[in-house]
DNA sequence: AACCGGGGCGAAAATATCTTTCATGAGTGA
DNA sequence: TCACTCATGAAAGATATTTTCGCCCCGGTT
């Protein structure tokens, strides 16, 4: 009972007098279920809103989930060199009801991990490394992206997003720099299907546009850090319009999803010098969008099939004609 | 303290006082060490010399091993109709120090049969499909995708065009709808290394400027099909200007390739009408960009790395302050 | 049929573990 | 510098687990 409450409570009061006056967003914050092998991707997408302490914790769990399960909250704490407090805390944080729970996820975890795949040591890639061992270490990183994303992804919140855009009148996508091209890549995809998406990169014209927006349309914000303000204006416009608005984003506390009514979160992995954050962001951005897109061409299936098939007969002209064609 | 000591306590007789002393948790008490995933082949083995209770609670645990691992003592002993103790002493006999060992060994099998069902899951996806199906069947076909761009990329290709690249006083990038995309982000990452690029998405002036390329510069063109005519125009403006040039297409046999120094392939995977081959070819060529550009990168090291800093710190200041910044 | 061990068994005490509360101090912005 | 916020851990307060203890069922014995 007191349960339910607490989750609520821990659930950032912070910033949002305008937000919670709205009262929108309800189902922002717990509505997650805790994850079962998410938790290495959720770790590190939530580790940069997290405490010193916190990181410390989440650090040790994520470093040796089957070692950290074998402890109890004192044990944990001591490790760590902080307090059952800070362990419980952070296991809220991580989505689990307290630290009894996320101690049974990561004895979970650690199962899979044995049983899985031994060899899941990624090293950073280093400036003389071989050609050959660039290829294999991107695609192992990115699919490890791919992996973590899919597992992190609220699909409730997934699945009222596609609702919303499917019925959407319109719908404006914002994105600044490798987002825009996320956002971009959505626009495209929703138009060939015929629904009415534009994309945005500047930020006035955003703006601009984010005005005329009103209910019954949407309003998607593209941003890894969540508080790209050129991003989160349009989208704080928009939804001061009414209009649904929906935050792709990697930081589910961030900025951005203030004026959020959905927020999908994008995994963030480790990135390092040569390997910037962006190409991550990139490929668990392409991921959620491909999934709205699929997502709504199915609500829309009957719109969406013709729309398809018309588009890939037009585009079959620009090409010559190739063999291959079924 | 108490912690080492009472489970000590809780191994039981046997080696006792000895075995706490060490305080080594790791072989338990017993000889017998924790099952892992032999559980139900324990139970059935152990169940002639069970009690009546005990086997009711040990069918339990073997049934339903995660619906078990979510019940306390207190929860399963009312499932079964028993006791705690019973429960606890089936707990023992099946090998655990108790029953929170147990609870945990019985998650992690419940989360190796969750995991195990994996390869379900390769089915195209369907108009009916639930959303949490779109997610999965989405990232395991873009890890295939990865998977088989990388074992499909030719190394000595690659190294050569990314040489090319490195050495590149100016570079363009073609490519046109998706690809477009593809080459904007290419030209994103060049340019924040200091190189110079540009991507091009009018056919006009794309060409336009391919005549202003000269042997030393790159032209690079992005072409899932090969024959896209209004990107292969420019690469061969470019070509016959006595440019590098490079394709990144689908189509080792392609159109595209007759004007092209260097031919990066990109992997086809299967498309369906849910999933426009465009899905996976964008996936597919941001990997093999990704590699020419962390490629270039490596080989451009001393510039690369303070452009990429100054850039991060650029950036940096455009996102608000928010924790976390150690 | 009555009596007598021998255990299986569960109620409840005892303990460990987890959760919550609360006071403190470190860091921060004015 | 001062007020303020917020992270943090100590300890009180709940729960969960383990242990204790003895009832009572079950078979065998006289």
């Amino acid at each position: 009972m007191k349960e339910t409450f607490s989750r609520a409570a821990g659930g950032r009061t912070a910033s949002g007098d305008h937000t919670a006056s709205v009262g929108r967003r309800a189902t922002g914050g717990g509505s997650a279920p805790p994850a079962p092998a998410a938790l290495a991707a959720k770790v590190r997408t939530l580790a940069p809103s997290m405490t010193r302490s916190m990181q410390r914790v989440a650090e040790a769990v994520a470093g040796d989930p089957a070692g950290c399960a074998a402890l109890t909250v004192t044990g944990l704490a001591e490790l760590t060199g902080t307090s059952e407090a800070t362990v419980v805390r952070t296991a809220r944080l991580l989505g689990y009801p307290g630290y009894r729970d996320l101690r049974l996820a990561l004895a979970g975890l650690a199962a899979q991990q044995q049983s899985g795949r031994a060899p899941a040591i990624t090293t950073d890639i280093a400036v003389d490394d071989p050609i050959a061992d660039v290829v294999a270490k991107l695609a192992y990183d990115e699919q490890q992206t791919l992996a973590d994303t899919a597992a992190g992804l609220d699909t409730v919140q997934l699945g009222a997003a596609v609702a919303a855009l499917a019925a959407a009148r319109r719908t404006d996508v914002y994105g600044i720099g490798a987002s825009g091209l996320v956002a971009q890549d959505l626009t495209q995809k929703l138009l060939r299907i015929g629904l009415i998406a534009h994309a945005h990169s500047d930020p006035h014209l955003a703006v601009t546009n984010a005005v005329q927006l009103r209910s019954g349309d949407v309003a998607l914000a593209i941003t890894h850090s969540g508080s790209t303000g050129d991003v989160i204006e349009p989208l704080r416009a928009a939804f001061e319009r009414g209009a649904t608005t929906i935050a792709v984003t990697g930081r589910p506390d961030g900025p951005v999803t203030q004026y959020a009514d959905h927020v999908l979160t994008t995994s963030t992995s480790r990135e390092s010098e040569l390997r910037p954050a962006a190409m991550s962001s990139r490929t668990s951005q392409l991921l959620v969008v491909d999934c709205l897109f699929v997502g709504v061409a199915q609500r829309t299936y009957d719109a969406a099939a013709p729309a398809l098939a018309a588009s890939y007969e037009a585009l079959a002209h620009r090409h010559g004609a190739h063999r291959g064609r079924p």
